[in-house]
DNA sequence: CATGAATGAGTATTCATTCAT
DNA sequence: AATGAATGAATACTCATTCAT
């Protein structure tokens, strides 16, 4: 049976992700320029879009690159001409993400004034991208940290650790209930990262924002 | 390349694990006789056992059927004697690990004195549990929940409540920093099953009691 | 569109060939209970029979694992029930033809008399076999030398050196035009591998044995 | 990963070769002037250069387009400006080789004396020839003769018999052995054709020269 | 004449599952 | 209850060829 196309997605989003916050605009024309992210129009930007969401809705070893192809409106051959492999698909994705996930965090840190109000706003930052709201896939990188290569985990890894230095800056100022800044950011990761198999935030009950100052009561005290 | 028996595994331990405490064995002789946990001697225990090893090891899509049978001694078209599909082995040991994580804990509850204790000892069985050192495939339900059908999904879920029911009963016994106890369980949760991605127990640093103290801190200041 | 099973061969031959010399069956069979031909009657030895003739046919390259099904009678999946890789199929092709094409040529050669005689059984054993007569399959050594790995040309090579043992000894006795006995060799096996591109044994001009007469005055004056 | 250019020859060689002897520029000038060699600093030039080059290498079926194309510096696409297909590729290197081949034979032939010399004058063209001296791409006419179509082969075959015809006059005028020159040649060809599998020229046992004489004294005993 | 993105038919290989013995 | 050979559908990946720009 021959490979149809049928074109679904012809993306206007960025590269990961599909409905976001005005004010993230900027941010990915910016990290688009310094080539940190692929332009979300062209058809290596759509391919990571599409991926990052498949990843996250069926997970990896699930997801085949005929869906791939299929979600952009090309056959599944084309994918090879942008990437080497499925796996360098879930590189690039994770690796679009992390560069994302990080800039977005940097500049809400960078707003915030006091330390307390900085774990606040990384936990907001967190859970917004946990829950699909500012960078899609995030949650790609907890869940599908197996499917990659030893190779490309160390890639990713040293590019994920700027990512965490953040935080670990931020707890370090901070103080907390416990000494090791290391070992907050480990248990509260956890906790948020846990957040999306449980929470809901279009439910009526707590919103995300309600979530996040549950977060903070519990790993800082007043 | 016809496929080959070596037999590799011929165990005596539960079907749910191998290396296990003195005090588990009594533990594990009660529910085999009440038909929640295999004969760890049966073909059947030892193929949900080496399945339970495996599954964490490698994942569950990556664990193939034949592995299973090699490690068990038996060729892969024999498992279906046991099992009418592989998705049905991942739901038995599920279902298994639940039942043998749930007595261990209410054991631990039951003999623990007040409120905060309780915690402590709810944390470090589940701690254990995660680490491969009492339960092993514990990590199992977090790691590859989502390889379940939905119908499946739903029957070990309702036992899988079983077990929470009992944390959450503690939480609400406690007060703690938040005032939901479901709330707070599920953050705790999280935190600990993440635990599993970067705690080494072996490791000369932090152990898993000293691990258990701290998260105690953290969700049940003094 | 499904892969469709047809059977066509349900071979009764050698798993090196089709119709053969009645002198050569209890050779197979001698071989065959010696481990070092597979049964011609076993799902084995018609894979590496039909395989041989399509390598032989069509080229390595050009010929699918799909094709050697068919031809078999099986899907192509099954096939990596008896063989890893399409490779590994070739390498067994090659190892079954050197080990019948040497115990061949070296029974000839113990019944013929003087040096000359050998090496004129030698020139007839190599035609025969070259010729799809006696070793179908003989070709492809020299063929599909290109489509085997560096690791099963070292293996291979070791094997066919025992029968160009043969070819050597026989020159050192014989003397020849040449000093070297080895360099004898190869212009020979040059010679008679390439009559496969011009000679055919069917027509009406130069028969088999006259074209290993021919040869025989050209490295063996008298 | 897109197609990338990354010009790695830009020749100035023959397109049938690369490091020739000097005596040889002037012969292929002619040939270019007469159109039966493209002209070697020509794009098509330099592709039928690279693309004998590598199929001598690496084989027909496993050299790519995209291989051709990057040796030569130019995309794959851009191949078809030139040739039609990947096959019509190997027909006209085929061609090229043969008209020089011959050409370069008949003037060695032109200047030998007697009809042993005239012999010997072949047999050392030819084994340059096969060893990339001076006609690269020789051997493709050999190795891959079943890459061909059939319409291809028919064409092909018709040059090569030019060629041939000089062997056969030489071999008639000579005497030799046989009483056939067609039979001699086939023999001789076999065995010069076949040195390209184990000869080494480089080596520092039997030289190119060496090796020519020892086969005149097998063809043409003195 | 070259590009570069796409096609589409094909490739070997994998693997859960079936079933006669 | 186990074997072992087979199925069949799916998988990632390849590559000659096309064509709008």
């Amino acid at each position: 049976m021959a490979e149809k196309v049928a074109t679904k997605h012809r993306g206007s989003g960025s590269s990961v992700g599909g409905g976001r916050l005005d004010s993230d605009s900027t941010l990915i024309a910016t990290l688009v320029a310094e080539g940190l992210l692929s332009d979300p129009q062209s058809t290596r930007g759509r391919l990571l879009n599409c991926a990052a969401h498949l990843f996250e809705q069926k997970g990896f070893a699930r997801t085949t690159v005929r869906d791939i192809g299929a979600e952009v409106g090309i056959l599944s051959g084309s994918i090879f001409h942008h990437f080497s492999s499925k796996e360098e698909i879930l590189r690039c994705v994770m690796e679009e993400v992390i560069h994302f996930a990080r800039a977005r965090m940097a500049e809400a840190v960078a707003t915030a004034g006091a330390p307390r109000e900085q774990l606040h706003a990384c936990i907001r930052c967190e859970l917004e991208a946990i829950h699909g709201r500012a960078v899609p896939g995030f949650s790609i990188l907890v869940l599908e940290w197996r499917s990659l290569s030893a190779e490309s985990q160390a890639g990713v890894l040293r590019l994920r650790d700027s990512y965490e230095q953040i935080w670990r800056e931020v707890f370090s100022a901070l103080g907390g209930p416990l000494d090791d800044p290391a070992l907050s950011r480990r248990l509260i990761q956890g906790a948020i990262a846990h957040t999306h198999n449980w929470f809901r935030p279009e439910g009526k009950g707590l919103s995300l924002d309600g979530l996040a100052a549950q977060i903070l009561r519990v790993f800082a005290p007043e």
